[in-house]
DNA sequence: TATGCAATCTACTCATGAGTAGGAAAATTG
DNA sequence: CAATTTTCCTACTCATGAGTAGATTGCATA
């Protein structure tokens, strides 16, 4: 006599029948696999010059499956930037829990920034101007950068007041930082030799110590 | 009875008849009176976001008149690129000639080079990806910006050797400097309160004392 | 005065690419 | 099995924008 209440610790992975759940797996999988696409993409040649059916045709699907999945060019391009952004207020969130002076947690922040931008969706914020986005959804889209910009000039203004960051115009410092380290969303190469946790370090490294040498470390 | 050999001293400002240079003058303003209004354009919507209709009706002008003065899309485009890597490599010039130690002679350079990036042309450089030009005029681009931040790498290794800029990693320091003073390209407005030269001279000055304060400078 | 060149325009062509209509095949559910 | 939903496709429409053809106007020079 067959089971009317199946066990539910069995799962037979080969069975062609997939539960509800699997299916939403399924899809949610595959709603990821073109976003991916798309922002990866749209890194490579640019959000204008990057057509939908292009996108399609890498996945061997037709651009309507992307409306259905994503929704118009406008929407798919919201969301890249939108989770490159999640990802980068992520970092903040991680950062606000650590522990040390203003500076030790500003690097420790700067780290993490840097090596988003190097990510497939951190790349597309730096690289997404917000004349690409229809203005409803640009207006979002600076209002996430403003938190994040938010984030980091509240941090150089907590090192500044514990010491541990030499004094200066807190704007200022946030842009030269932030601009440092977006622009390996430019030129890194994921194929090349150097790692982004290699590019990430040397490059926080250099933003702390700065061109100068210090009296501390005679360099001969 | 009339001069038959017209003074050459006396010229009639008012004259509608112009002279041979003086015409000419007439169509390099032009010429350059529509490359300035492509490169604003480009600048603010975005290159492909830019219709050479867009840019013709700004000048009450007609398309075909830009395709008199500067040829294709692209060509306009190579050209105001092209002008703004001119004026990175005048910068260079004028460096070559300057005295003082490696840090005294980057610095000169990077006042310079920020400033440029603020400018029409080299905002122009910054915001143009390879991708945005045919294969062969990306080709151009990419050596000339190569030759810039060849000039870039040598100021600092002079720098290192004169021991007047800490040892490090130099193509790093060169990608470090160079994204945080491309970044105003991206963000700094015109109209704004603060001048060029004032973002320049914060910047560099950021970039050289770097975040942590230093010894010789008790800040209380 | 005829001929030519310089500077522009109007009015196209043509390709591309966003977005949609409507349907079909599979799976799911009653 | 019938009805419904999910997933995906073919085959459009339609706007935009690059680039061109060919005419026009007027000054310039032989």
């Amino acid at each position: 006599m067959p089971s009317q209440t199946p066990d539910r610790e069995i799962k037979d992975r080969a069975s062609p029948f997939r539960s509800k759940e699997e299916r939403a797996l399924d899809r949610d999988q595959k709603r990821e696999a073109v976003l991916r696409a798309a922002v990866r993409m749209f890194n490579a040649r640019g959000f204008h010059a990057t057509s939908l059916d292009d996108v399609a045709a890498s996945l061997n699907i037709s651009k309507p499956t992307i409306y259905y999945y994503l929704g118009n060019k406008d929407q798919v391009l919201l969301e890249c930037v939108t989770r490159g952004l999640g990802e980068l207020a992520e970092a903040a969130e991680r950062v606000r829990e650590a522990e040390g002076s203003g500076l030790d947690r500003l690097r420790a922040f700067l780290l993490l920034y840097a090596k988003v931008n190097m990510d497939d969706f951190g790349r597309c914020v730096v690289r997404t101007g917000d004349e690409y986005l229809v203005p409803k959804n640009a207006a979002q889209f600076r209002t996430l950068k403003r938190r994040i910009d938010g984030v980091l000039r509240t941090m150089i203004a907590e090192g500044i007041r514990d010491g541990s960051i030499s004094d200066g115009d807190v704007k200022m410092i946030a842009f030269t930082l932030a601009g440092a380290l977006n622009w390996p969303a430019r030129w890194h190469d994921p194929a090349g030799p150097d790692s982004p946790d290699q590019i990430a370090s040397s490059m926080v490294e250099i933003l702390t110590a700065g061109l100068a040498p210090r009296a501390g470390r005679a360099s001969d």
